[in-house]
DNA sequence: TGTGTTCTTGACCAGATGGTCATAAATTTG
DNA sequence: CAAATTTATGACCATCTGGTCAAGAACACA
């Protein structure tokens, strides 16, 4: 070891990670990368990589922070209906607020880099897998069989996505409510 | 009216949609554009515009054929869960046919433009609108009562635009019949 | 045939793009 | 202090970007 980074490499992933979220991966200049971070173009090729390394390090942090907040809540305590809810919820709120248009940067790269970046790809699909364990776990404890589970989990992520997909396309926000609440419906409500 | 036009509007809007369908907006590059529809950058822009009016046009066209046919399903005849199944139907082998990764043209504008440009998003507003009717109006024949049509048909949008999402994500394609089945099971199955 | 109008062509442009690299600065180790 | 190693800096680059334009070609109309 020599010169030591002057940089905290997790805030400079995490503003990395806001322009990608907010611009998507071609529209993100590195001049905006730059910008952003404080580092200069130097330093972040250093660190880094090329763009597209910049790109899966900040999904890679998004899923480690915001996928796994959501992973967090599905682990947590309580009904597997209140969970669920939230992750909608969750979705209305960060629309209310205006948080990037109310997308999900899971979702932003699974439709604008799935197909062309292998490793991109490797990450959304591990991760979509993850999320779907978190919910499997989580209907499972309500009773339901595996492969309903399963499916369920399937049906879950649809819809969940598709809410995300709705805020950014400026659709009306009841929207996004009517699914989660047509969602619930298919989740077991008695006493267990 | 002096020297005629030497190419099909149609089949130049057409190719320029695939290319945008391919890559998205920014990724394609006027290039492509050129090389898909054969005319010269000149006469592109002499016809259209700039690059967003050429993905305005892209994107409504998708929306007047691909679109539209799913809009034709839901006005034609028959059940209307048999209709919404062919909705996911139509996922299920668009993916499997490697149409473009599965993707709808839609989504990815969505996603990628709708924030950017108030053109696209106005059409995207409209356009879903208009998707949202016609599943009102195919489950209102089933004895739904307005509100639980309107709630039903955000639902069935939102699980139809995250399947395109987890198509282009690469996710099993099991995935989508999963959402599709657990959709039809908030249809009304009886004799009506 | 001549004139006006529209369309086609491809050369051309300024600016932006992602990416590199030599040099300097800040450390650790001997 | 000196050598070695890593990081920071910003000037620099080839290439590509979306977009323009003047000149010529193809038609309608008179």
């Amino acid at each position: 070891m020599a010169r030591p980074r002057e940089f905290d490499e997790n805030k400079v992933i995490e503003s990395l990670m806001n322009v990608f979220w907010d611009k998507g991966y071609e529209a993100a200049t590195m001049q905006d990368l730059v910008r952003a971070s404080g580092l200069l173009k130097g330093s972040l090729y250093g660190a880094f990589g090329d763009k597209q390394a910049l790109y899966l390090a900040a999904l890679k942090h998004y899923n480690r922070t915001r996928i796994q907040a959501g992973i967090d809540i599905l682990n947590g305590e309580g009904r597997a209906r209140q969970k669920i809810a939230r992750l909608f919820d969750n979705v209305i709120e960060s629309t209310k607020r205006g948080l990037f248009g109310g997308g999900c940067l899971l979702c932003n790269a699974s439709l604008e880099k799935a197909v062309s970046d292998r490793q991109v790809k490797n990450e959304i699909k591990t991760t979509i897998r993850r999320l779907k364990v978190a919910i499997m776990d989580a209907v499972s404890m309500e009773g339901v069989n595996e492969d309903q589970a399963a499916s369920l989990a399937a049906f879950i992520i649809s819809a969940y996505f598709g809410t995300r997909v709705l805020a950014k396309a400026g659709a009306p926000a009841a929207m996004i409510g009517d699914t989660r609440d047509h969602c619930l419906q298919l989740l077991p409500r008695g006493q267990g």
